[in-house]
DNA sequence: GTTTAATCGGATAAAATAATCTGATTATTG
DNA sequence: CAATAATCAGATTATTTTATCCGATTAAAC
């Protein structure tokens, strides 16, 4: 199998730009994120949880808790999401798995992979959660 | 963690390269493949195996016997190996993890990330074995 | 023909990732 | 203050990926 992102950064994403998607400040609870996207409520909830503790979402609990963004979403990128799950080891480390992959000792394809890879992580960081609203709007009503 | 390709197919296109830089036709034992590239020799093994299934090298048991590439160098390209092993599946999903991205109904990501993706597939097909020779002969003396 | 060095195939083990369970805590609401 | 609905934390389970073991087979070399 081949894999970008791990499951628990694809959820995470997944999580915070429904929560971009809300009204600014509105609280939403793990269940309900759970129903609309469609990822078991335990696995969210941990996710979200270790989201809390990089400070990108807050937390409130007891009755009518939930999660909503620590900051406007005009701060937060994609990329804050990949680096607090998954890290941003990725784009540092071969694509073919050789060790210590560098300019000095490249491997066969460094230099055609890194300028993609410099490419995608420049996507990332440009992203904000509120230029995607719309389009997360669109693509959850057809979950 | 974060991968692109599984241990399996970064191994495979590792030794694949490594069979390539050889002279044309000879014939290397999975031990020597397994020391060279420090990669797990029964692990290795199964993978070779795997990659002769699919037509992308050959083996001749017995004393001297090994593995050798399947066709001419310049025919075998990078995207082939992945094929063989983690299948052509992450060129064709989503990238954050929604279900049917498409045109129809896009994720939020699905144009900027669809052109990246569609850059690696090309860049991938593009390299042939024999163009990275060279690359791939100093890269094995470096490690 | 016997020894030796290799692949082959099937089963198993170990590690990492994904998911779930359970009980406690917290705060709102009536 | 009692009931309810939520998060929280730690433990456990399930699944997938990575890695290993072992006995069988094959063919070259002596």
């Amino acid at each position: 199998m081949t894999v970008i992102f791990s499951k628990k950064c694809e959820y995470g994403m997944q999580a915070v730009l429904f929560l971009a998607a809300k009204e600014t400040g509105s609280v939403v609870s793990a269940e309900k994120i759970s129903q609309v996207l469609k990822i078991p409520r335990e696995f969210i909830s941990k996710i979200l949880q270790s989201l809390r503790d990089s400070g990108i979402i807050c937390s409130t609990k007891g009755k009518s808790g939930g999660f909503c963004l620590a900051k406007p979403s005009s701060e937060i990128k994609l990329i804050d999401i990949v680096e607090a799950i998954d890290g941003l080891e990725m784009f540092n480390s071969c694509v073919i798995g050789f060790p210590e992959c560098s300019p000095d000792t490249p491997c066969p394809v460094h230099d055609s992979w890194g300028a993609l890879r410099t490419q995608a992580y420049e996507m990332l960081s440009n992203e904000t959660l509120d230029k995607l609203k719309e389009k997360t709007l669109n693509k959850i009503q057809s979950l």
